[in-house]
DNA sequence: AAAAATACTTGACTAAGTCAACTAATTAAC
DNA sequence: GTTAATTAGTTGACTTAGTCAAGTATTTTT
């Protein structure tokens, strides 16, 4: 088990300490109501799925058939929920909330609410929306419900230009140790994609993951027959999991619908994995040559590739 | 209460209900050694604060004082923990873990991480960092532990020229209805800025909230009695809260400590705020010509200060 | 038709957590 | 420098939360 691996572990289990005491808090305030936690959680998957039985709950909240049922025998009692026997299967009881059921979690909602607007209330809007951001990623991706979040689109936002520049800058200082003239290249050179940009002959895609951009590509023109690839690159965060061939194969595609002869590339020796896809794609490098901006020495290489 | 708000309170309560669950599935497991949830929290603290005292545990782990005084108790008789009184003031007992009480608590912490593995193991790398990425983010913020983190720095890093377009090319867009014309003309304009870049007469300051870029201003010289402010704004999260003053002073004693003459700036009657601050600190308006670029009919004004 | 399984309930129990009254040491007030 | 108030920690008596296994009624499988 690497240190990485570890550190890790350390971050998730720090994390569930943390996130013990904020649900601590949540639940003392709950119980300034007469509820437990555990019955404002059945209390809330009765009112909130049509139909359910016990059966049902006690798989949803992990919780003990002979407690849950104790509680559902105390609600009923209350008059918070009534019981309709399944007519298919009558071992089955669907529960439902009464007026007062619904009157009794609406004020637990609202309490909720109050709640977690004290535990939030104090940030800028800006860090609420990320914290939210963060919850919803956290638990897409702990349910196993994140499948592939991953999407590529071709249409240029306002915003987006900034985005690829930070992009490239960032990562290629972080991983190629280029210093900011680097960046200022790419600004300019982007800028002079957007000039110039024509869709008969031009187009960028853009890999995001829930809105958040992690991967371009785009293709520049040069008159009828010649075709440059740019700005290719996907965040070391999501390398190997197929989105480079997506958008390069979306990239020759375009190519080759709009009657291109030869894709050529510009990129440097330290691009190891985007020059293997390169090459797994049918890029042959054709030119070498030594180059010292960015910072370093490093080895400007062209690829191309005749369709 | 607005319905983006709601949404954000249905998020995190969403959230709070998914993240009980997944700590009850951690607590099941947990029971597996004899330690109650409660009890694993004690020993864990004790083991990660040297000189702990009750207190301060149920402080942190909003835990009855008598509830704990028998853990504690427990603790002892099972040889786990001694306690050292303390000389300053006898009410107070350090506590300490033992040999067997690190042993128990190493033991501990092998089962709760294998029990993360199982929750994360089956994602791909990526995915781990980034639920650890965003854990980092919730607990930092939620703990208030970014409070007014807000700084001001000077330094350009990589990263930052994009950043910089990409806030200027969203909020536009979002604030005026400025198209990606806009964002295209800072990309050429700033990389002028970094071409021509001469610490003796330019300078850019960037404000940051917890590593987020959230404002800037920069000064561009022109000859030894003229200089430009370029490039200033402010997140809208972050309006009113005094931090254009700041950056605006900063900008303009610069200009002054550099003997320039006369500071000008252009800009349009779109940013009612900036202009606003413009005419606080000093700058009147000197020109005002029609223009459409951008997508949209506005009035480009240029404003101008002599030191 | 008998056996196995399922949905839910009940009784008897243990563990978890709370509350208030209690020392013993320390600090503040007069 | 004594008295009163506070604080750290403990203890007894209690309530609540949660578990386990045996139970009933119904359905499915063989």
């Amino acid at each position: 088990m690497d240190t990485e691996h570890l550190h890790l572990l350390q971050v998730i289990r720090g994390f569930n300490r943390f996130y013990t005491n904020i649900l601590g808090l949540v639940d003392l305030h709950l119980l300034g109501t007469d509820f437990s936690l555990s019955e404002a959680r059945v209390l809330f998957e009765i009112g909130n799925h049509k139909n359910c039985t016990a059966k049902e709950l006690t798989e949803k909240l992990k919780m003990d058939g002979g407690y849950l049922s104790r509680i559902l025998k105390g609600f009923e009692r209350k008059g918070f929920i009534y019981r309709s026997q399944s007519e298919a299967d009558g071992r089955k009881y669907f529960l439902s909330l009464t007026r007062e059921g619904r009157e009794a979690l609406a004020k637990l909602d609202s309490l909720s609410n109050r709640q977690i607007n004290k535990m939030i209330g104090d940030l800028p809007p800006f860090k609420q929306q990320i914290i939210a951001k963060c919850m919803t990623t956290i638990e897409k991706y702990l349910s196993g419900e994140s499948g592939s979040t991953i999407t590529i689109r071709q249409e240029l936002r306002p915003g987006d230009a900034g985005t690829l520049i930070h992009l490239h800058g960032s990562l290629y200082a972080r991983e190629c140790g280029y210093n900011y003239v680097f960046e200022a290249y790419v600004c300019n050179t982007f800028f002079e994609f957007l000039k110039n940009y024509d869709p008969g002959k031009d187009r960028i895609w853009f890999a995001e993951d829930g809105g958040q951009m992690i991967g371009a590509v785009a293709i520049v023109g040069h008159g009828e027959e010649i075709a440059q690839l740019r700005w290719f690159l996907i965040h070391p965060d999501y390398r190997g999991c197929g989105i480079g061939r997506r958008l390069l194969r979306e990239a020759l595609q375009f190519c080759k619908n709009q009657k291109y002869q030869k894709v050529f590339l510009e990129t440097t020796d330290d691009q190891k994995t985007a020059i293997q896809m390169y090459r797994n794609a049918g890029f042959k490098k054709v030119e070498e040559k030594e180059d010292c901006s960015w910072g370093l020495r490093h080895m400007e290489q062209t690829y191309e590739l005749y369709l």
